[in-house]
DNA sequence: TGTGTTTTAGTATCACCGTTCTAGAATGCG
DNA sequence: CGCATTCTAGAACGGTGATACTAAAACACA
């Protein structure tokens, strides 16, 4: 099974003709918006733009292919959303978080959603590795906010009624909820009202 | 297209064979454990013991089936809950729903979740009567703990530190938020952080 | 007891599924 | 310039998707 991308054997050949890398942008965009089940490989080949041999040569099968698109899109979403707010002081840092995931469920006039929330139903359920992978996410999602929570708990930013792993956890949880809901009634009104208390819950004395 | 269960026309002719409620309830299982692509109809046939022809005719088509078993679903998970809840004292009424809620969720060994979450995020996005259909029961969800905090606030049981609107958002979307994590990570001590700051929320001053 | 209607079981249909194969074109190296 | 290699395009593969059809069986009623 040859890598992809890297050029094995003694003796070069002909080049990949397109970018690998806009290939997988395409791929995270039908997983995306359809799910792994209703996207087939014929609309991967479609709005890739590439043969179907070749995906399979570049990626291997239509799972692997997911995963990479996952992996794709974590690390270009939610990991950069996360290096992003980690560099604002505590209670700022959760604060611009949900204000980022407010904005941009109420403009996701496809409802995408969250491909991750999106893979913990569809996938992740039915799928050891790919629960693993969905799990391992949501658990640096969890320490960002643990280490918010902490950090402001110890500056008095954040109120200590509750221990930072409940706050961390409610956090997390309110989260996922958001982007459930967002997907049915994307309402200003709603959404806010599910953020406005966990917010509040940090700022009590 | 005739009704099926109803008996038409003028002259009687061969009953049903197969128990109507319980084909229904086989294909709640399906539709729940396995989401409406993932379902095939020769999985429902398998399931519910009956041929394919039998299906159309009592049924119609495959999505006509999973609205009926999602009807089903609702009104006998979702709604059965709420009217057991109604009955309780306001502040007790939102605990007892979440009780129950981590109770199944912590004892869902099959990771089936809940299928109107499951709906939300498999079907709503992409067909709009589902969506119609799932707003509708989230709605209903929503205008329960309005109802609950209302009352609460009212008899002085519930905080009155944010608005009663506010405070039923919020829950509604803790509650689609438990159901999403309960199906990746189904950790008591996880789940139980998620709702702990929500009711506390509902206990302050 | 026939007659009409609707159930059944099984199969046919036809499109699409994920995947692989068959070519042939393009490349780097000896 | 071959030669080995790996790319591309597209057809082909077996399997399965949802659904429709055929014919026999089962009942209610005249």
């Amino acid at each position: 099974m040859p890598l992809s991308g890297a050029m094995v054997g003694d003796s070069m050949a002909r080049p990949r003709e397109f970018d690998e890398a806009a290939v997988l942008d395409a791929a995270v965009l039908c997983f995306w918006q359809q799910g792994f089940e209703a996207t087939s490989v014929r609309d991967l080949v479609e709005k890739t733009g590439i043969t179907a041999a070749s995906l399979y040569n570049a990626f291997g099968d239509k799972r692997a292919l997911y995963e990479k698109a996952l992996d794709c899109y974590v690390e270009g979403s939610v990991a950069a959303r996360l290096r992003h707010c980690e560099a604002l002081p505590p209670r700022a840092a959760i604060g611009a978080f949900f204000d980022d995931i407010l904005a941009r469920s109420l403009g996701d006039r496809e409802r995408k959603g969250c491909m991750l929330v999106n893979a913990a139903l569809d996938v992740a359920p039915h799928d050891a590795g790919f629960r693993k992978i969905v799990a391992g996410v949501l658990a640096e999602i969890e320490t960002f906010f643990l280490t918010c929570v902490t950090a402001g708990q110890a500056d008095g930013t954040i109120s200590r009624a509750l221990a930072a792993e409940t706050l961390a956890r409610h956090l997390l949880g309110v989260l996922m909820g958001l982007r459930v809901l967002a997907r049915v009634r994307p309402e200003p009104a709603l959404l806010e009202g599910v953020i406005t208390p966990a917010l509040a819950l940090l700022d009590l004395p």
